[in-house]
DNA sequence: TTATGCATGTAAGTCGTTACATGATTTT
DNA sequence: AAAATCATGTAACGACTTACATGCATAA
């Protein structure tokens, strides 16, 4: 239930249409939940319907732009959600899952897999760094933002720390020691030390 | 189209039924793909039609445990998939979304949450220093199992990264400066030096 | 023989993704 | 007027979650 809660948020720092919601969480929010318009579409109406955001008196200009605000029930929603007790999800990484199959079949092409991911991430981080720089520069450390800055960091922290790891594993050897790519050629199942 | 490869990796590891891969999909593998028993015998069910795996003939001994094998088209697939260009999707963090969210109209019992969090990190950062202390002590650095070790290290990483943020998190102020939980005090939606 | 646990499954609903549809406005 | 773009939306599907159902084996 995160979606709907993400779009209060979004609309209590400024009203928007469906579009204007979609364009930023193409962004800032979208950094850490991201979402389609449809969703987007489906989620407004949702909330309109139960009472939570209200559709703003039309500007009658360019287009049928629709634009939202949050009611009071909302805001009152969203204080309830963020003081819930919510237990982190076990995280879903399938690079790390296809490192675990290379381990059992071999591992042709994962190596241009983990350099690919590993420039994504460096893009990843310097665009963050740049945010960090242009919205929380070191002369100006106020209380008043550092929430904000807080969740930049941990896009920074996470970012840094993939590209950490992606080194490292670029690092040594890839090949995993008796199986090939071969098909047909089962390898026995039962020496894996790995945990279980 | 992650869990069909994770559990074809799971059973090239060691063939198993239904219930035996829910219980190692609550240990190693599920620590980066985590699933349910119906998810589980859904795909099974589906692997098996589509020729990639295979029943093994029955042990005839307790309750009617099945157990499933990897043909060589289920090997192929998998060896496939791992070279699959796939980019890494964006994180979704409710946590920080709660952040976020808790900048705008403000954090009460949000500190609670974190130290919950932190404790639970700090055990799970324990669980697999244990697990590498087992599987991968120091002095048998063997390149076999790197791989393997690579995911654990991953895991690792992930954790002690939280366990930092989220120190560094409780170490500071956590409300904010104007709002407060009060419902019906709607906030300006102007002064927002937040990235967007 | 009831109860308890084991093992496999069905059903319903939500969330997210991909593809397509529609009307209005701006550009050529 | 035709084409491109903007803005909102529908439809269909697949993935995941939660709750419930069933048959079998062992234990009380």
């Amino acid at each position: 239930m995160s979606l709907p809660h993400a779009i209060l948020t979004a609309l209590l720092e400024k009203p928007s249409s469906g579009l204007e919601l979609t364009r930023r969480f193409d962004k800032s929010i979208g950094f850490f939940w991201s979402a389609t318009h449809q969703q987007i579409y489906r989620e407004l109406g949702k909330l309109e319907q139960s009472g939570l955001i209200r559709a703003l008196p039309q500007l009658p200009s360019r287009g049928q732009r629709k634009a939202y605000e949050v009611l009071p029930q909302g805001r009152a929603a969203l204080v309830d959600w963020i003081a819930e007790s919510q237990d982190p999800k076990t995280a879903r990484e399938p690079l790390l899952l296809r490192l675990r199959a290379a381990a059992v079949v071999g591992a042709p092409g994962l190596a241009a897999e983990l350099e690919r991911h590993l420039a994504l991430h460096e893009r990843q981080l310097a665009e963050y760094l740049e945010i960090e720089e242009r919205d929380f520069p070191v002369e100006k450390a106020a209380d008043e933002n550092r929430l904000q800055h807080l969740v930049l960091r941990a896009g920074i922290g996470m970012e840094a720390f993939w590209i950490q790891w992606l080194t490292e594993a670029l690092a040594g050897p890839l090949a995993v020691a008796s199986a090939g790519p071969v098909p047909g050629a089962l390898t026995g199942p039962a020496a894996m030390p790995q945990a279980e």
